[in-house]
DNA sequence: TATGAAAAACCACGATG
DNA sequence: CATCGTGGTTTTTCATA
């Protein structure tokens, strides 16, 4: 099954991806398929997992959480415990809104969403007293030039 | 108007940001109000523009984008022009999910996901085919240990 | 293409605090 | 007097036959 999309579908995720409120009527317009056909190919990407879920988009500012920090971690201890505490303590975070492991092992990133400074002092803080670190440094977004979920298919 | 929201909106916005799907049916048992009550708050979030848009999210594996990268950029150039060509640049390129101006002014970090190393040796190729910088390095995710959209409300 | 069931998109009234 | 809940209506969309 896995990855054997057709123009069609990558059309109606490429839809999905901008709108996902599309109707299957407003759909067959947008790609060119019958309502019908639309509707068949959606509910198998869905099944597939192609399409993992819907989401509402909120904006930041009105939200109030104006501010972006992108931190940069480094550990020196890359054993599993402290991992899985690291992993925990993300996870129970909301604040962080994207954590990677990069190349290297012993680097990781987040994408961090608070309404100001002290927002970001306080999250600071929580999460040194959760998992230790070796160097850990922020870096706060200036301007948003572009911020999108819709992945290039 | 803006952003005085109350636990119920709270709630509400929490929901939406986990699955848009929902009725207001199905709302109103998650966030202890009536259908109606429901729906009549979701409209004003979203005529207020705190609810942007739904989108539908695709699985980056099986929509073939596994590889992701951070990508810092460090300019020498600021001056008006170049930022206006590099906005361009970023805006037309569908592998850049994210693009930030930093703290600094002179330091710009992309999220960009690709297929795998080629793709994204394309993808450099383009990119400075298209703007100047200075300096750019890439690392590359090794593990996504989470990446969500919803904002912490 | 047709169709029954469901939900969306509203409106209006009376109650509540 | 904002906002609740209840209970309506009409229209649209779903999900299939």
């Amino acid at each position: 099954m896995q990855s054997n999309f057709d123009d069609f579908d990558r059309r109606i995720l490429a839809e999905l991806q901008k709108d996902a409120t599309l109707t299957a009527d407003q759909l067959s317009e947008r790609v060119g398929l019958s309502r019908n056909a639309c509707w068949r190919r959606m509910k198998i990407l869905e099944d597939a997992g192609v399409i993992r879920k819907r989401v509402a988009l909120l904006d930041p500012v009105k939200a109030g959480c104006p501010l972006t920090a992108i931190v940069n971690i480094r550990t020196n201890q890359h054993d599993s415990d402290w991992m899985t505490r690291f992993q925990a303590a993300v996870r129970s975070m909301p604040e962080i809104t994207g954590a990677y492991r990069m190349t290297g092992d012993l680097d990781y990133v987040l994408r961090v969403r608070v309404a100001d400074m002290a927002g970001y002092d306080a999250f600071y803080k929580c999460l040194i007293g959760k998992v230790a670190v070796s160097d850990i440094s922020a870096s706060f977004v200036m301007e948003e030039i572009k911020d999108s979920t819709a992945l290039p298919i």
